[in-house]
DNA sequence: TCAATTTACATTGTGTACAATATAATTGTA
DNA sequence: TACAATTATATTGTACACAATGTAAATTGA
């Protein structure tokens, strides 16, 4: 007779931050379309505009992904001319992966996509500086 | 030289969205795995077990999943004999899916699993109250 | 110093996700 | 009441995502 069922979806708190993510990811889909890109590769791309060269590993940190997703990831990016990829000589097991050219200039196009999905997307600046809050911390404390 | 980029990976909303979707979900993983379920199995069976019996169409707007994801999960749910599946009589382009006797009895196992998990939930409950709050206004305002 | 351990990637297998397309049943309408 | 439009599901194709396993290079320690 409690009233509060722990098995309800709606008191969990795992499922709005499932539905969320995919719904805001899948805002992102037609705008990278344009680009030739894939969210994943996106967020990829983020980082090696910022940091033009980064081992596989660090670059796994970065995005928390594990090379089961990574190592396909960016041999389709090499292949389409966005990076190489390339032993370290300095310690065999690494792989370097750098940015091209043609990678580099892709920044320019994809300047437009953030300001472009943040009009869709529904929270006054405040409330989306606290749930970027929150998530920071959730993520940080998780483990 | 404006110091703000929006092209910087923790400019954005979507990717800490991205991250504490798959993290949360990972804790699933090993507690769910016990009961032979996936994370996806897992969700549509807390919809069956507070609906009984629901067209897949409502499953799928419960749940922000659409048939190419539904179709094989329930097929897979079927082959281990936690519902069935048959054509609505009234409109034969409907499926209902309904729990069976097996599958209504794992809710009992299953009743632990919140529990267990959110015991490793680093956030006080206030705050996971409010980010509970602010996940549901970003769904509900996405669209 | 060299065998045991650890590390960095790669591979395999399973399970989503979703866009695009197909199909059959139902509904709306001229 | 034909028939066009809509609806509900299924299928196909592409792309993750991660656990488990494999492999070679580097590091550690007795």
């Amino acid at each position: 007779m409690s009233g509060y069922d722990p098995l309800k979806l709606e008191n969990q708190l795992c499922f709005p931050l499932y539905v969320a993510s995919k719904e805001v990811i899948r805002l992102y889909h037609s705008r990278l379309a344009e680009l030739d890109l894939t969210y994943t590769q996106y967020i990829a791309m983020m980082v090696l505009w910022e940091e033009k060269s980064i081992s596989v590993k660090a670059l796994g940190e970065r995005l928390y992904l594990d090379t089961g997703t990574l190592t396909p990831l960016l041999k389709s990016m090499e292949k389409k001319g966005l990076i190489t990829r390339r032993r370290s000589e300095k310690d065999e097991r690494s792989v370097t992966v750098s940015l091209t050219d043609e990678g580099a200039a892709l920044r320019q196009k994809a300047e437009e996509v953030p300001m472009k999905v943040g009009a869709c997307m529904p929270l006054p600046r405040e409330e989306a500086a606290e749930l970027y809050r929150l998530l920071y911390k959730l993520i940080g404390e998780l483990n």
